[in-house]
DNA sequence: CTGAAAGCGCTTACAG
DNA sequence: CTGAAAGCGCTTACAG
């Protein structure tokens, strides 16, 4: 019923051959046939199917993007929408199509990405995030698949990545706050097994160490990236006998999640606790008191991931390449006050 | 190179029909041989090809979902990641893959969606806009190729679609503002062509004249889905010499415009001007002050209009459908207080 | 510059 | 219950 490449041909008193050689741009073909099918296929309103021309060309001008796992959750957090509003907006302008995946748990996230990857249905992967000893990771590797990783590896040197330098990141938010004279510092943290989580913390560390403070243990507690995860570590701080004077914070969205629930108590921010967090999220600037928060470059990250990808899928990168986005930390009311004690 | 149905065929010593016949769950095919060859395929690590697949059943297996032109200026809102949330979760739940095109204006939209239908690449299309005269709506009717909006149409009555009463919704959030004393009240709308915008303000029209209360021409304001947008209906509004007490907004993002603007010139919500926006989102209760919101159930939304998308595909409907997903309206400080002027 | 032919990896009547 | 054969709509060496 849908007209194909035959009856174009046909019509054109031209062989499928040639047609298809119209279509695709082949040079050697002469400008009168050339033009007197393009016309037949316009009248006919010919569209090529996609299917049979992957089919037999092995590939789909298709990207797959693999959702992490509680797609559920992680979508309450602006990062995902941000990174995929990048990704599509460079795939759009390369003309490849985009196409999500996702399982609800690691099994079916790999089953998943199994079925885009041995299904020949895309041409390669953008992965959202890092997580240590990822088997998706690994499986991509192992096929040779062209992949981009929005993150960093620890398990493997040789793969295509994008991310922030977020140790050096979190060591900049830490450091500004030990420069508005706050000798307690915590830091509230994700997921252990997510890269990010490690790197943040690290940058904290070292941050604190060089400025010869302590690093209570207690002073370091770990989460969701979820508002609820700011608020019981908020509560947790905020019963400690000793507790820290200011905190940074691994996500925007947790951060208000602490702020919330000072609020509530009727703390008050900078003055009782001093707050930094990740992203700069829209809502950053419009919380009450305005958030300070280290810009991470979301869109850039999702952009420059299709990007990288793209090349690779054309065969225009060979080497191992780990891009950075740079970061900028943005100072806000909620981290702006010098201490004197 | 990699494993077919000719090779599993091969070694498990039967024709590639029969192989076929058990991936698909053919009735007629002994249990032992069905054992067999599923035995062979874990052992081959065989991956049916999706593109061969689709092509010879004509099924993608596949829903295709576009994204309203300025992709760019639309993810800053949160609409849409919490569509696509639900729909990703149902469309993952019903085995569907979900792809994903946009335009970077109308035309090429439409070039985008015509690509997917005629291209065979996807077995339905979800709508997140409705538009008047939407050339997309109409393309994918005469096409006869199933699709669900989410929104409504004016234009025809026979499609499927999922929808909140939109009018009502503004209808109860004028009530309430009118229910606190105001009789001034204006109306900070989007763009004018998308019915969602018309609908909400015929609400917010029905309750005024309801109560027999004026509508002044300038203090309904239209504008984009953007804070910008709320931020300069609020300079509007501030300088006219009559100005309304009370605003029904058509977003919370654009609500938050209005409300950082009126921080910064030191008014206070709800005092000099009350407010309620709709989607209720995250941040609708961290603000300061926390902000009335029609919660609209985006996530369902897009659930629904799933679901209802893969039961039309699968051939479950035949009738034209239009859900209503509920609407409520959550009042908070932002419009917490009795006028007595 | 163009055509005939083989083939991409699958499904599905048609026979038996 | 199973196989042989045709065909889905395209591309691409191979000839000419």
């Amino acid at each position: 019923m849908a007209v194909t490449i035959i009856d174009v041909a046909k019509r054109a008193g031209v062989s499928p051959s040639t047609v298809s050689r119209v279509i695709s741009g082949h040079p050697r073909i002469s400008p009168s046939t050339s033009s007197k099918v393009k016309e037949i296929m316009e009248e006919m309103g010919y569209h090529p199917n996609v299917m049979a021309k992957s089919l037999v060309s092995k590939t789909t001008n298709t990207v797959g993007i693999v959702l992490p796992r509680p797609a559920e959750e992680l979508f309450q957090n602006m990062f995902f929408p941000e990174v995929i509003r990048g990704i599509v907006t460079q795939s759009t302008r390369s003309k490849y199509d985009l196409m999500i995946t996702t399982g609800i748990n690691e099994r079916e996230e790999l089953e998943a990405v199994t079925r885009l990857v041995k299904g020949r249905r895309v041409d390669g992967i953008l992965l959202l995030h890092s997580r240590r000893q990822d088997p998706i990771i690994q499986f991509l590797r192992d096929q040779n698949f062209p992949f981009v990783l929005v993150g960093r590896s620890e398990d493997y040197a040789d793969i295509l990545s994008v991310d922030n330098n977020n140790r050096l990141a979190s060591y900049d938010a830490t450091r500004h706050l030990i420069a508005q004279g706050h000798k307690r510092i915590g830091f509230v943290s994700g997921p252990p097994n997510l890269i990010v989580s490690q790197d943040r913390l690290d940058g904290y560390r070292e941050a604190l160490a060089e400025a010869g403070l302590e690093s209570h243990p207690s002073w370091i507690v770990e989460g969701e990236f979820l508002q609820e995860s700011g608020y019981r570590a908020m509560s947790f701080f905020m019963n400690l006998p000793e507790r820290p004077t200011a905190l940074v914070v691994i996500d925007d969205i947790v951060a208000f999640g602490v702020l919330r629930g000072l609020t509530e108590l009727g703390y008050k921010v900078p003055v009782d606790l001093s707050l930094v967090g990740f992203n700069n999220i829209q809502m950053a600037e419009l919380s009450t008191p305005p958030l300070s928060s280290v810009d991470i470059s979301i869109y850039q990250l999702g952009y420059t991931a299709s990007q990288l990808l793209i090349r690779r899928i054309k065969g225009e990168i060979e080497t191992q390449t780990n891009m950075v986005i740079p970061h900028r930390l943005i100072v806000r009311e909620s981290s702006l006050l010098q201490r004197r004690d």
